[in-house]
RNA sequence: GGUGGGGUGCCCGAGUGGCCAAAGGGAGCAGACUGUAAAUCUGCCGGCGACAGCCUACGAAGGUUCGAAUCCUUCCCCCACCA
């Protein structure tokens, strides 16, 4: 079995280890868990370096479980977050989970005997949970002076935590100590901000079956200009398709600081060592070719999207991106880029004035806004600059049987096409 | 419970009767430069608009005034110190 540790070390993932964990993990196949609760309707990007580790343990030889968190995802973890947050509804979180369990299936390899991936949802266990029990059984052998101390409660102890969110420590823990008995899961990976949680569980297995249960937990991911990883000016980039087109997704990617994308190429990709060194080796030597962006790009969206949805994303953006004339594309590739970016279908173009254009395509909040870019300069209609405010739509700009290509800025796009 | 301070645009923060759609900074957007990068520089940055202007905005509701974010009353919420 290959060194799985000195790997993740080498991927800067290793933010903090129990410390037999190699020793643990050189023993043979183990059982590795990490949780995700359903707080939105899909995974995004935040989620993805900790189902990278799943997947990274799982190519290792050992065995994954992705733990829907039906249960705790009703209870709300405060680890990270500033303040109390409002409540999941039942229905809500039942159908998120049902659609992150849908996304797991292209993450994780379910099919391989050995180390076939599991889908668990926590709210088997702890729906039914007796509250008395719970305080006897587990309770107890937590104390609220340790609880006090973990990081997540500690910075919430001015602003506030409600008794419900700092009990989801001991749920989480019970989670782990569930799992270690009935699949003997012995690890538990996360985000940075799990670890907390997690020693909690492993405190407990030690304490109640004299268990030996290990953590890992990977680095905060950050960028070099400061902002929040995996946010982008539209919001949260999401895993599922229908929420962020796969075309935005690579181009997210494909937009990386050169400061990050090493970082990036090791932590999500599963491209060998060898070609990591040797993308880098090639991005430094040249860092306008974006050799490493693009890969990076590439690899990341086969994985999330598959490689059908993929090769459109990135034939779409040859498309867009390359220097070419919207007047000699073929019709066709007007229905292929309606597929990846942004598209508004209309009526007739009768009056149409080219600022309520580029506000129905999305491109501007308001009139004012899409006047103010089009004054500046950043609207071009079929990659032309059109400065005139008054500017009207008329035949001459549908192209190919009624497709015009609207742009803002440098790389935002939207598609009007006339329905006919 | 008492006393003092405060709630301003996406965020921070100035403004104490008209010159305030509200200084300054950050974020964001556009332009130039470039490599769909970073840094830098420039412009924009409530809405509607025939661009003259109109409407909505400074915790909430009332009031004073020709005129209020700025004064008064009541209410709600924060913070600090005291007990």
């Amino acid at each position: 079995m290959p060194d799985l540790l000195a790997e993740l070390e080498w991927r800067g993932l290793v933010h903090h280890a129990t410390r037999e964990l190699h020793a643990h993990l050189a023993g043979g196949r183990r059982t590795v868990y990490c949780g995700f609760d359903p707080t939105a309707p899909s995974l995004q990007l935040g989620n993805l370096m900790p189902v990278m580790l799943l997947r990274r343990f799982q190519l290792a030889g050992h065995r994954p479980i992705a733990l829907m968190g039906g249960g705790t995802g009703l209870i709300g973890d405060p680890s990270g977050k500033p303040g109390e947050r409002p409540l999941l509804s039942k229905e809500q979180a039942r159908e998120h989970v049902h659609r992150i369990r849908d996304q797991m299936a292209r993450l994780l390899d379910f099919d391989s005997p050995d180390t076939r991936a599991v889908v668990l949802d926590n709210a088997e266990w702890l729906a039914k949970q007796s509250l008395v029990d719970f305080l006897r059984d587990i309770g107890k052998h937590f104390t609220v002076n340790i609880m006090l101390q973990k990081e997540s409660v500690q910075a919430r102890l001015d602003s506030g935590i409600s008794y419900t969110e700092f009990s989801y420590m001991l749920l989480q823990a019970y989670d782990f100590l569930h799992l270690f008995r009935t699949k003997q899961c012995s690890i538990q990976v996360g985000g940075s901000d799990q670890w907390g949680n997690i020693t909690a569980g492993i405190d407990l297995i030690r304490r109640v079956d004299g268990g030996d249960a290990h953590g890992l937990v990977g680095p905060l991911v950050t960028t070099a200009a400061g902002a929040k990883f995996g946010k982008s000016e539209a919001g949260a980039i999401w895993l599922d398709p229908t929420l962020t087109s796969p075309y935005r997704f690579y181009q997210f990617w494909i937009n990386t600081d050169d400061r990050d994308v090493e970082g990036y190429l090791k932590v999500f990709t599963l491209l060998p060592q060898d070609e990591i060194k040797a993308l880098l080796k090639s991005h430094h030597k040249d860092p306008s070719g974006r050799v490493a962006q693009q890969n990076l790009a590439l690899e990341i969206t086969q994985l999330v999207h598959g490689k059908d949805a993929c090769s459109s994303a990135v034939a779409a953006s040859a498309i867009l991106f390359e220097e070419f004339s919207p007047r000699d594309v073929a019709p066709s590739a007007f229905d292929a880029l309606a597929q990846e970016i942004p598209t508004v279908a209309l009526d007739s173009s009768d009056g149409l004035t080219l600022v309520d254009a580029v506000v129905r395509a999305g491109l501007a909040k308001s009139k004012s806004e899409a006047r103010r870019a089009i004054e500046q300069g950043g609207i071009y209609v079929n990659q032309e600059r059109v400065q005139d405010v008054a500017r009207m739509l008329g035949p001459a700009d549908w192209l190919g049987g009624g497709n015009l290509l609207l742009r803002k800025g440098k790389k935002d796009y939207g598609l009007l096409r006339l329905r006919r």
